[in-house]
RNA sequence: CGGGGUGUAGCGCAGUCCGGUUAGCGCACCUGGUUUGGGACCAGGGGGUCGCAGGUUCGAAUCCUGCCACCCCGACCA
């Protein structure tokens, strides 16, 4: 996948903005290999089956000229790696190999690191931003001395992330827990951040995993504690990827195109003044005043464009800034500019207005806001919608076909049921909320006893 | 890997059944002019190994054989 500078431009927001929640966490970062040597990769034997399927393999060091083929390359048969390297499609087995050597003492605990990097993981189907072969993360690992700490650290970052989406991503989340089968291969705990799309498809947006001592077994991370005895250490790991940007597009967009919540748009105003080609004097004066508008917007630490371009007309650039996602659009004129107004169109309404200039600053700063919680509100009713109970398989189907969406069954907790009604259905567990009310029921397939609902969806 | 489909200009497509002008249309691009408050118009222009290789034929985008690539559905998955 390709990511156009616009596209990158919002994943550099949201990173920004998580890279400083992470810090302000404690957490910092650091950077581990791409190339992790096999042998360690199949260490912690859960995850590495987990991946198993979807890992990408360099088995040589070495291209050379095809003597058959004048003009191409081929594998040099001399140049096999004694181990191969597998490309990490997540780095706990080379993180923690690493962290081996780092941690001797309680006093080295916490260890509180996040890396930026890429992964690969080899999709039989790929879906651009959702499911990528390669794609852009986040992924923090982090080491504890006792139980209680590593879970209510994977128990912080899923707030974190949660904060994240709702704050800056104006998308609504549920937190919740993975059902067995859905739960990141070698950990004992997942939990997730699982969104709604508007099309009534779930998908997961962010997870943290409480991996017990799971991976400090496996890489024999061991510490020294107060009372001069040797422990395993205790492990999270959390991380949210490119695949956000999809769920950005796919939860607030409409039939104009996208539409950004201000807090990551690339910018937040366009500034469209009318030109005309053959008249400098009033091109002039319209790109002076919207230098000027620019500035006094910037000081609020407003992003904004300038569109001069001369070619194109007015109507043109309304509808691509609109399928761009523009929050807010200003438009000056010389007909606006006699009584000192601009025209402010919102994305997110459509709606269009005659503003005073004066304080358009303030004006325009409060409208960000205002569009940040309108988005956020319009996915949260949404959402809301289309959560919907259901107690009986019929009705279970039947509400999955003709409205989509998350539905609330209760179910008897097994694997075997949640496979039974993933095969007729399509639809799996995306979790068990966090603060989930406890009642009697039965579950909607087997009818066993139940004591609680669990939200199904189809998911991407 | 199984089922279905598509490869013709930067993008989207027609032409292929039934072989025969110089391979066409829309968008985009370039030049000039007129326009300009919601995706402008007119005129002119540039751009093609018709996926690749072989074959049949006087003649192939079109027929035959083989190969390749991509897309959709399924299995896998964040």
């Amino acid at each position: 996948m390709v990511i156009k500078p616009y596209g990158f431009t919002l994943w550099e927001n949201m990173k920004d903005a998580l890279d400083k929640m992470f810090k302000d966490t404690g957490h910092v970062n650091a950077y581990f290999p791409l190339f992790v040597p096999k042998s360690l990769f199949e260490a912690e034997e859960k995850n590495a089956e987990g991946f198993a399927k979807e890992c990408a393999i360099v088995t040589h060091y070495r291209l050379k000229n095809d003597p058959e083929n004048p003009g191409k390359l081929m594998v040099d048969p001399e140049a096999k790696l004694e181990e191969e390297l597998v490309i990490r499609p997540t780095s706990e087995a080379i993180i923690w190999n690493t962290y081996k050597n780092w941690i001797q003492s309680y006093r080295d605990l916490p260890l509180l690191i996040n890396q930026w990097a890429n992964v690969v993981r080899w999709e039989m189907r790929t879906r651009l931003f959702l499911r990528t072969a390669e794609f852009l993360w986040q992924e923090g690992h982090t080491a504890h001395s006792t139980k209680a700490e590593a879970i209510e650290e994977a128990e912080k970052m899923l707030e974190v992330y949660a904060a994240f989406a709702e704050e800056f991503m104006a998308l609504p989340v549920i937190k919740g827990v993975k059902s067995e089968s859905e739960r990141f291969a070698g950990a004992v705990e997942t939990y997730t951040i699982e969104a709604l799309m508007q099309d009534g498809k779930a998908l997961q947006s962010g997870t943290s995993h409480f991996l017990g001592q799971n991976f400090a077994k496996a890489f024999d991370v061991k510490f020294m504690n107060k009372e001069n005895q040797e422990e395993y250490v205790w492990a999270t790991s959390w991380g949210v990827s490119t695949r956000l940007v999809g769920a950005l597009i796919m939860a607030h967009s409409d039939d104009e195109g996208l539409v950004l919540p201000p807090r990551i748009a690339p910018y937040q105003v366009v500034i469209i003044p009318f030109l005309r080609k053959n008249d400098e004097e009033l091109t002039a004066t319209m790109i002076a005043k919207s230098e000027e508008i620019k500035k006094q917007l910037n000081a609020k630490g407003i992003r904004v464009q300038i569109d001069t371009d001369e070619t194109k007309r007015a109507g043109f650039k309304f509808a691509e800034y609109e399928l761009k996602g523009y929050p807010v659009r200003l438009v000056v004129g010389p007909r606006d500019l006699e009584n000192n107004n601009c025209e402010i169109a919102r994305r997110d309404t459509k709606e269009k207005s005659i503003v005073s200039l004066e304080h358009i600053d303030d004006y325009i700063e409060q409208l960000l806001e205002e569009i940040q919680q309108n988005i956020y509100q319009k996915a949260k009713t949404f959402r809301d919608a289309n959560i919907t109970k259901v107690d009986s398989f019929e009705e279970f189907k039947e509400v999955l076909e003709t409205k989509g969406g998350f539905i609330s069954a209760h179910w008897d907790g097994s694997t075997e049921t949640e496979k039974k009604i993933q095969e007729l259905t399509k639809a799996t567990i995306r979790c068990i909320p966090q603060n989930n009310p406890q009642e009697e029921g039965k579950c909607v397939f087997t009818g066993n006893p139940s004591k609680e609902r669990v939200l199904f969806a189809k998911a991407y």
